[in-house]
RNA sequence: GGCGCAGUAGCCAAGCGGUAAGGCAUGGGUCUGCAACACCCUGAUUCACCGGUUCAAAUCCGGUCUGCGCCUCCA
């Protein structure tokens, strides 16, 4: 299994620090709006990641946060005249609500920022001590310098950062004893929440956080961390930086990043007013739809760009998919248990082959979009090889392979069981009377009115079918 | 200025040294009362461009052009 790490800008083999265990940390979202389908990427994305890894027998450990302490969450809880912690709390819940709605599982632990101040204070004393850190009227900042690594994951070099923001550094900050330091503590301004420290009451830097909880809830070395590529610098550096000057131990093995979602190929930005969030998207295409096309759409690392049509193009793609395991599905029930045929045996070897390449693809650095096309050529497998005379035993195996590799993608492959209100039923019953006696326009009729109603009959050999629109 | 990514059919996209996966869309056909679904057929003598290496290149090397990202809060 090959994993891409931006560490080294190499695809490398996955090597487990713990046999059989996956430590992975993903940097989650700062709560202080409904989460836009940017922020959704790398949730779905590394989710699949550890679906992967799971359905490969690893008993993964996966760690994500919430950031509930941050300028933003006060200045949003300043303007609607109510406390940071009111937001944090209700967007928290809104993510939770648009990941479940993502089939993105919830992670082994979900750790508030503010909830693990205790050990951020105490991983900020250490670096004190250890001469990492030094604090100036109530901040403690970091001795960028102090760490001989840094850069290391972004391949910066610390003069040329300096050379490159000599404006910026003028604008203020003026009391840090070098351009590159960066806050572990701050104290609070008049109204902000505030933590009590040796330092000042305040509240903790960002970057100190993920560090905290990293080696809290997965220990000093962790396998994977990940996050979107934005966040290599400064985040991922700053925390190679203060993890490794207090561990003394390479923090984290594997990092892998995700590319940008785009709108019209240009980066989501809210100056921009191009962005959209989860819950927007889903009133206009189920969830799934977005999943899939995130999936689908390119490789992860590569920038993947959202409009209507590629929306358009996974929910038609999805569709077939699904009609396909219902098919299958509703075979079930009826498939005769006989002797396997020649020809169905070089079917169960095909469907075999199959799985072998969906592997092969999500070996190699999770090749979604190539794990996807992989259940396009099943479903064609299916469609054509599998009717109402296979053996029962050929069709429960379709069902199995095809679900399994939907479900390694967290992709939900069959509708839900749905009533269908009485009116409705009657009608659907009414048509098929009008059909038997060929009264077709009537027949005709009644699918116009249940179209109007949002949902799409099909006539199939196996009976009527409805779908929503 | 520094670091990095990408340019493959109408659209999306995989492939990363051995002779172009897959999906969407289009057009034709089979099935169907019709429609939908499904199936069959329809598509790149060619992978931005120019050189080079090689028996062999979309894939490696050099250069050019174009687009994008990071270097500041950001998934």
């Amino acid at each position: 299994m090959k994993v891409y790490n931006t560490l080294t800008r190499k695809k490398e083999e996955f090597v487990p620090l713990e046999e059989g265990k996956v430590k992975m940390y993903v940097c989650g979202p700062t709560v202080y709006n409904y989460i836009h389908i940017g922020n959704a990427r790398p949730m779905i994305i590394f989710d699949t990641v550890r679906r992967y890894f799971e359905y490969k027998g690893y008993d993964v450990n996966y760690v994500s946060n919430f950031t509930d302490v941050d300028d933003k969450i006060i200045k949003k809880a300043v303007e609607e005249g109510v406390s940071a912690s009111e937001i944090s709390e209700r967007y928290i819940r809104a993510v939770k609500e648009d990941m479940e709605h993502l089939n993105v599982k919830p992670a082994t632990v979900h750790p508030k920022a503010t909830e693990e101040i205790a050990d951020m204070l105490e991983m900020i004393q250490t670096l004190i001590d250890k001469g990492h850190a030094y604090e100036k009227n109530g901040t403690v900042y970091f001795r960028t310098r102090s760490f001989p690594g840094y850069g290391k994951l972004s391949k910066k070099n610390i003069d040329e950062l300096e050379a490159g923001h000599r404006d910026i550094k003028v604008a203020g900050e003026e009391e840090k004893e070098d351009a590159m330091d960066f806050v572990l503590w701050k104290p609070k301004k008049e109204g902000e929440p505030f933590w009590p420290s040796p330092w000042s009451d305040g509240r903790p830097g960002w970057h100190i956080e993920c560090s905290v909880m990293s080696k809290k809830y997965l220990g000093e070395q962790i396998d994977i961390h990940a996050g979107g590529e934005d966040l290599i610098f400064p985040h991922h550096e700053n925390e190679i930086a203060q993890s490794e000057a207090t561990n003394d131990k390479e923090f984290a093995k594997y990092w892998l990043h995700n590319g940008f979602l785009n709108i019209d190929n240009k980066k989501m930005s809210k100056s921009e007013g191009n962005f959209f969030t989860v819950r927007e998207v889903g009133e206009k295409y189920p969830y799934e739809v977005l999943r899939f096309f995130m999936l689908s759409g390119a490789h992860y690392r590569m920038p993947l760009n959202f409009s209507r049509e590629l929306m358009e193009a996974a929910k038609n793609g999805l569709e077939r998919i699904i009609t396909a395991v219902e098919k299958v599905k509703g075979l079930l029930d009826r498939a005769e248990e006989k002797e396997i045929s020649e020809e169905e045996a070089g079917f169960l070897s095909q469907l075999e082959q199959l799985n072998e390449k969906f592997d092969a693809a999500m070996d190699d650095d999770f090749n979604t979009a190539d794990a996807v096309s992989v259940i396009f050529e099943m479903v064609k497998l299916s469609n054509t090889q599998i009717k109402e005379t296979s053996s029962k035993e050929v069709v429960q195996k379709t069902y199995e392979r095809l679900t399994l590799l939907c479900n390694i993608l967290g992709i939900r492959a069959e509708r839900k069981e749905e009533l269908l209100d009485e009116e409705i039923e009657r009608l659907i019953e009414e048509r098929q009377a009008a059909r038997k006696s060929r009264d077709f326009s009537r027949a005709d009729e009644i699918r116009g009115l249940l179209l109007e109603k949002g949902i799409v009959l099909e006539d199939t050999r196996e009976g009527v079918r409805w779908k929503r629109a």
